[in-house]
DNA sequence: CGGTATCCAAAGTGATACTG
DNA sequence: CAGTATCACTTTGGATACCG
């Protein structure tokens, strides 16, 4: 959920970006659930073939759906003492 | 989610009746659950002790306000494909 | 830089049986 | 009726190490 709000935040991210922006989930947890959202269709991944490697995750249309319907819940969450 | 979400359309139920509304849930889920809600001050309990015994739960108000949240998101889970 | 592979610990879930 | 207890099993997540 917050992985999926912080994308939509930020429009297009790279995956050092995310891992900074989501400290309390690992590496393995972040790749793990952007392949999930990727197979969902929620997340478009997209390489760029340079040296050094580039990728960049942004959210699909159905993605920004979602994205949209998290935010009142999120922002509940995160207001509750 | 589905817990809050079929107990706030139905005002107030009983546990047999969640049980029934939730059947991919088993007793011991449904339980463990509610009382988790309960603790975070989600969900009441109420219990009338007669013969048989008899335990009415309810969304409270901050309950209410997260299944008002939680509805959007919902309606997009089922509706998709 | 952007991951994957491996392993392990912790949390979640269900089936079954039992209780006030 | 409304649960709890126990146990086995599955799922999830993080740590660590390594790779193109």
């Amino acid at each position: 959920m917050q992985l999926i709000s912080i994308i939509g935040a930020h429009q297009t991210m790279r995956f050092a970006e995310i891992e900074a922006h989501l400290s309390d989930a690992s590496t393995s947890t972040i790749s793990k659930r952007l392949d999930e959202f990727e197979e969902a269709d929620l997340v478009t991944r997209t390489q760029y073939d340079e040296i050094p490697p580039r990728v960049e995750y942004a959210l699909t249309k159905e993605g920004n759906e979602v994205q949209e319907r998290l935010e009142s819940l999120l922002e509940w969450a995160t207001t509750r003492s």
